[in-house]
DNA sequence: AAATGCATGTAATTGGTTACATGATTTC
DNA sequence: GAAATCATGTAACCAATTACATGCATTT
């Protein structure tokens, strides 16, 4: 149930419409958040009735009408409250991840091409973001003022970029663990003239420390 | 729908209960996916009627009896598909994100105070994960053996151990930032008398470039 | 005496996705 | 001529969470 605060908290920023917001997390919150407009709609109107927000219609030519919403003092005291109040664990659910790990039902050549295409998806990503980030940039610098919205929408932007810049790393270093370790998918890898164990045991543990120390014997 | 082959894969491997499959859940792949046993119990009906899985009843003293399901050849069949199939896009749900992007709705002490709490958190599922590892670690150099399964399940772990490392990396860095960034919250920000934007703005671009390279004039 | 672990499930509710419905305007 | 954008929503369905229900054994 924090679509509510997702909502409220944009509308602690500007008035919008649920189109608007649609768009918004689509674009920069997309980073933390996303949602349907079948599932904002209704929302919106959950927020009317307890008053947290209300509406007003704006008739326009050509288009539908817009019916833009404003956060009321209610909505403004449940977002605070919020924001402050203590984070939850994140309870993740990344099905690439889940694909990784069973991948030793698939051959080499397929572990090998799900990781390329996967990381490949990643950098589009990346790509996207970086976008953002420079048109972000350029505005703050152009309006010489920074304030604290800005400065904790970056932070969050910063996150996105290096949780992208990091899978990507990831999946490189697991083509090149994967790739090293080949052999191990032969089908008669019983006869131990494959890879000696010593030597996946090298590699194992140069790849764990390339991203973190393991600090033990 | 994804559920069902986080519970085929698991079957691909070792014959479960409901019950142990949720611990399984818990336990190691607590880094990509969780469930609860009342969506676990129904979803292993559903596979058992899609002939994916098969159970058998084992009667037990003092305990309740045991409903041990073993995967046949549709689901392996089911399996192998589902993990050489193109991955998805994840769409992230992170509501401390959330709450990081709209911190500029309560004071500078509670924005520090939340990150350092959340700093905590991340840090002590660290703890827990490095004891897994080297649990884990232990007993594949006790037997001295390297296979697919084994390789694949580490390059999760990694991934997993370096994502709460950089969380928290992350955390301590946006601490320095609002740190060093404290007036931009006082009520009379107007008086350029606090933080001259050329200091905030060499901060910002130091923070960033910790991360990830703007490229950019 | 109370809580936790083992072990199974059902029922009710909430959250989220996909499909349907409408209709003018603009872009490819 | 088709697709995308603007703009609202409803309905049906699927996924996920919380609560309810049982009951014995062990640990605190």
């Amino acid at each position: 149930m924090t679509l509510r605060h997702a909502i409220l908290g944009l509308l602690s920023k500007w008035d919008a419409t649920g189109y608007d917001i649609k768009k918004e997390f689509d674009d920069f919150m997309s980073i933390f958040w996303h949602s349907h407009l079948s599932q904002i709609y209704p929302e919106l109107n959950k927020l009317e009735t307890e008053e947290l927000v209300t509406s007003r219609l704006i008739p326009q030519e050509g288009k539908p009408h817009k019916k833009v919403y404003s956060i009321t003092d209610g909505g403004i005291e449940e977002i605070t409250n919020w924001v402050g109040s203590p984070p939850e664990i994140p309870k993740i659910k990344d099905s690439f991840l889940m694909q990784v790990f069973f991948m030793d039902n698939i051959s080499v050549d397929q572990v090998i091409f799900q990781l390329k295409y996967y990381q490949g998806v990643r950098q589009k990503r990346l790509d996207e973001m970086k976008l953002t980030v420079q048109e972000a940039w350029k505005s703050i610098k152009e309006r010489q003022t920074m304030t604290p919205r800005l400065l904790m929408s970056s932070a969050v932007l910063r996150r996105g970029l290096e949780q992208e810049v990091q899978y990507i790393k990831w999946c490189e270093e697991t083509i090149q663990l994967v790739e090293a370790c080949k052999s191990l998918w032969d089908p008669d890898a019983s006869l131990d003239s494959v890879l000696p164990f010593e030597e996946a045991k090298d590699l194992m543990e140069e790849y764990f420390n390339a991203a973190v120390g393991l600090e033990e014997d």
